[in-house]
DNA sequence: TGCCAGGCCCTCTTTAGGGCCTT
């Protein structure tokens, strides 16, 4: 990881678990306190466990989160956004998200290749580190690995899990009280194409 | 009837299986 590297942190919310297929709802990222935001409509329909867990529904008024109206943007846009906003740091970003290896690397590059757009998020972003497989290696004894437990663990708190935004908080939370070192992040990060460094 | 996918990691392992994690 190079010295200049920024850290953002971001979640995704998807229609379902297939990484080969699923539909991303919600882009969120944050790094300190500049934030990313953007929900798009999904072409297909969530699985049942995607509703139950996110809380988003799609009908003829469009998409909802529990109940309540949200404003899409077409999916295009939000990736060129979303690559605009990494830009902006003016250095090369690693983007973390927890089990990022596993499901959230996989599903934004597969949609950013299909938009024609992987190549440009190459060029701002030097790869993504994973923090569930960091938590492992950090804190290999702790009953569960998954976000909201170690939210609760480490930072005592309870939080609106399944939310892109809030997660994407959460997360740079427990990494800031996590405080690893560089070489234990070193053994998380894979590149963009999915091989690790 | 069934709790839908798939990579990682641990172990009662390695010619495998099951739990965890993400939506």
């Amino acid at each position: 990881m190079a010295d200049n590297t920024i850290i953002v942190f971001f979640d995704l919310e998807t229609t379902g678990l297939d990484t080969t297929s699923c539909d991303i709802i919600q882009v969120a990222a944050v790094c300190a306190e500049k934030e990313f935001n953007k929900y798009t409509l999904p072409r297909q329909a969530l699985t049942q466990s995607a509703r139950q867990v996110t809380g988003f529904t799609v009908g003829p008024g469009g998409l909802s989160l529990h109940g309540q109206r949200v404003e899409t943007t077409p999916l295009t846009e939000v990736l060129t956004s979303f690559i605009s906003f990494l830009r902006s740091f003016r250095r090369p970003v690693l983007l973390a998200a927890h089990n990022a290896k596993c499901f959230d690397a996989p599903v934004l590059t597969r949609v950013l290749r299909v938009h024609a757009l992987l190549q440009e998020f190459q060029q701002v972003v030097s790869g993504f580190l994973d923090t569930f497989l960091l938590s492992k290696n950090l804190y290999p004894r702790l009953s569960s690995h998954s976000q909201e437990y170690m939210v609760r663990h480490f930072l005592g708190k309870s939080y609106n899990a399944h939310n892109a935004v809030e997660d994407a908080r959460m997360l740079q939370e427990l990494y800031k009280r996590w405080r690893p070192q560089t070489l234990q992040i070193s053994r998380c990060i894979l590149r963009v194409n999915g091989c690790f460094f």
